[in-house]
DNA sequence: CCCGATTCTGAAAGCGCTATCAAGACCCCG
DNA sequence: CGGGGTCTTGATAGCGCTTTCAGAATCGGG
């Protein structure tokens, strides 16, 4: 059997061996039109003997379709944008789909043309951008016309498609509930946020506002929970904060950490609320009361609207998911002596 | 200025408004033979007003070369798991690499072949094995022989390249650490093995071995932070346990919490510490005694190594990193009541 | 038993690029 | 001023596959 650890076999090498055309070996692979039976199980045999595996590259570059899918992201790995990376993957795993990853680190246009070039010039069916922070959006905007895109983010934009997690209503409703517990206003901690204001923030002030509550400026946090932790020593040092909203569950620990660190209880002295449903949220002491945000979720429809746009169904579509709220114990009704 | 929308500028495109020919145009991009500076400027101007951006496809079927890696897990959104991949993929991206995400969920054989043939079948200069559990072991196996690859994991290993972080010795020191500290032995809460036993279990065990204290068997946990809580229950229940070794930090939170929960009091009552320095890790309460890992280094390494490999360079070498021990808040001498 | 309709199959032509090779241009030195 | 380099360039031939397109084979109905 000579030709065992040479060069790997080519469809030349399968057609020969099961003693067709070529053409007919391609139809087999790709299902595109019949094949006899008996040529069918010929040809199958000698794939697998030979250990045949189709080049992706020629396939491509012959029919112009690849099965490869790139996500752009300005992370990988936090909480969020993990998991949402997740579940897109695994629902373009499902249908034989691969996926590219690219950090985009910078919203500096060249920076990221530089970061983008490499993954742009692969072949690849369509793109999914991770619309969370200012290099998503950036990114985003610098994906060729050509090229099928779908947007992840936590707010509906018009003439994109895009899978998106309602954080609007999500934060409204988690404010909401901290007002219903007597907290004169909430005070928000804020995630870096993706354009001028998040969903976050805005559902936070929708809620304010609908309430006839105060809206004070949010803290501004970064991804690190040592970030929260900061700001929770701040917050200890102002005796008017009653109720804390945090952008996300990492910030919210953090801040938990900050508070207590000065003496102060969650949620005796202070509530603080996360976002997001960490895994650790409920392991926290006192467990987070939260948001709970299907990201992998959201990846998979993402996914799946993809697929469409690549089809070439139409794409205009997107699909929201109803968050749910988690009511556990870091919040309760104000303290009096503070407030 | 027609065929703006059309289809994309092909290198034929460039040479022809360029006035050079193809073979040229492909020089100025590869960069393997010299141009004359002013052919060069008329190719570099051409290329920039078509916005011409080459076919990988076509290029890699030409040359036989890719600029592409596989990275193969059977997880990607844990702690560290997202750090190692981030790794990779900071120092592939830093070299013009893109990095592919194959997740490998089973370690039974066809799933994994089907898993990995769609990714197997691009591309790839190189694969990137996490063989951290035991779809990554598995999938290891099967990676065709002429493929470069590298394995990244907690424990040596022979014939093979791969970057290591060495668990043994990091967790032999946090033991060491913990015995110190006066326990009279110190029980294990593993995670999911790679294989028979993991770095970490041989660690502990090697470090209770050479102190001569008892080995009592570990406890088995998940990757979910709750199954530690569960954990915490059982270890609560029972008054010889003084001192924990968790095989992870979010495991380690769990546990701790489960203590909490039957009213044991962290480090007072029971002594828990970590492993990989979860972001998270210092913000608990108390704050976690844990053993830094490097993942993302790890990554970077690994992807340098295979970059070696491709480019023909040896192989066997493999770098290993010297973990630090950080002795936070949760860890102390025994209470004299338990035990 | 003939003819058009239906399957199935193979020859040939690319997909967009790189590799090879030989030809032309230019240089230097004896 | 001729011979042997060194550079730069273009023609040509694939890389491994899919896609026409047309021919061969089979089938059914009148």
């Amino acid at each position: 059997m000579p030709g065992q650890t040479s060069r790997p076999a080519t469809i030349t090498d399968v057609a020969a061996r099961a003693g067709v055309s070529v053409p007919t070996v391609s139809r087999v692979l790709t299902g595109a039109a019949r094949v006899s039976p008996d040529k069918r199980r010929l040809v199958e045999a000698a794939i697998s003997e030979l250990r045949f595996r189709p080049s992706a590259a020629a396939r491509v570059l012959a029919s112009r379709r690849s099965q490869v899918i790139a996500v752009i992201a300005g992370e990988t790995s936090r909480y969020g944008y993990a998991e949402t990376i997740r579940g897109v993957e695994e629902a373009a795993r499902a249908v034989g789909y691969t996926v590219m990853i690219t950090v985009v680190e910078s919203a500096d246009q060249d920076e990221l043309d530089r970061a983008m070039s490499a993954t742009l010039s692969q072949p690849i069916a369509g793109v999914i951008v991770l619309k969370f922070d200012p290099p998503g959006v950036a990114a985003l905007h610098r994906v060729p016309a050509d090229l099928p895109v779908v947007a992840l983010s936590g707010v509906r934009e018009k003439n994109i498609a895009q899978a998106v997690l309602d954080e609007t209503r999500a934060a409204e409703e988690l404010t909401a509930f901290l007002l219903g517990l007597g907290h004169a206003t909430v005070h928000h901690v804020r995630v870096p946020p993706s354009r001028r204001e998040d969903g976050r923030t805005t559902g936070w002030r929708r809620a304010l506002r609908k309430a006839g509550a105060e809206v004070i400026t949010p803290y501004d946090a970064t991804w690190e929970p040592r970030s929260g932790r900061a700001i929770g020593h701040e917050i200890a040092a102002d005796a008017s904060v009653s109720a804390v909203f945090c952008g996300n569950d990492e910030i919210a620990m953090g801040v938990v950490r900050g508070l207590n660190d000065q003496g102060l209880r969650v949620p005796e002295d202070v509530s603080v609320v996360g976002f997001d449903n960490h895994p650790l949220a409920e392991m926290w002491s006192p467990a987070l009361t939260t948001v709970e945000q299907d990201f992998a979720g959201m990846g998979r429809r993402g996914f799946d609207l993809l697929a469409q746009l690549v089809n070439g169904e139409d794409g205009r579509t997107f699909s929201s998911e109803r968050p749910r709220l988690l009511v556990r114990d870091s919040a309760a009704a104000p303290a009096p002596q503070r407030g």
